[in-house]
DNA sequence: CGCTTATTTAAGCAAATACTTAAATAATAA
DNA sequence: TTATTATTTAAGTATTTGCTTAAATAAGCG
């Protein structure tokens, strides 16, 4: 961890500054799963999606391609990358895949998902 | 809203995907407020100055930069962006901003942060 | 086995991101 | 006014993203 304060600014209180630094620090492991978690629902399609499965349990490509009105390859290399995360898995039953949500992972989609919800209601 | 369903698969259950399909329309602009916010703080920088906001209240580009150890240009744009998102406010106090989290808009973040902070004492 | 269906994967591409460096503003102070 | 400091803006660029189309798997069925 660096330590040096670039900013001349008469009033920065160094001391603030490097305990920011060090508490930052403490967290990176955390920061960056949760930027991971957010940078996969940060996007219209995969809030969608990640909402769709919370709602319904469980869903196809197929399925999930029809209510968003999308081609099947978009949805699929969606679907990796929110798998590839971690996010979902996925089980087939013959020529269908079904994903679900992993719930231990996605805690922090419930309130999102609230508010989702709640806003509908006021708009 | 096209309502045509394009799966042939016989299980899929046609009732289920139109209400989908409809709930989701009824959300859009819920949809698009929340994929706003999470886009902005799924970036690893971005979260970290809306955490750093959050910790201290108000900070400028150059306290900023310092903590997160990048270039202040750098840090102006990811400002610049979450500001037109709406979701910070500056005030000036000579030559030097101050930004400040817009309580209002970032309700959704108490939630992350804590998680981001309860985290860490696990991890 | 071939044929259909469900899905993934790969390749290609336009658009968006996130930096860098250099130049432009803005405010203060000598 | 010129110089200094804080910040923004602009231009350039490498990387990433999110789609498209076409080809590859995988499973079920005649």
């Amino acid at each position: 961890m660096k330590l040096e304060i670039t900013c001349t600014r008469a009033q920065a209180d160094h001391k603030q500054l490097l305990n920011c630094k060090s508490t930052l620090n403490s967290m990176e492991s955390s920061f960056k799963n949760m930027t991971k978690l957010l940078s996969i629902a940060g996007n219209d399609v995969r809030l969608k999606i990640l909402f769709l499965l919370n709602m319904e349990q469980e869903l196809c490509p197929c399925d999930i391609a029809d209510i968003l009105d999308m081609s099947i390859p978009a949805i699929s290399q969606h679907l990796r990358k929110i798998k590839d995360a971690g996010f979902i898995i996925s089980r087939r039953e013959g020529q269908t895949l079904y994903y679900s949500l992993v719930k231990s992972e996605t805690e922090v989609l419930n309130n999102i998902f609230t508010t989702i919800k709640s806003s509908k209601k006021i708009a």
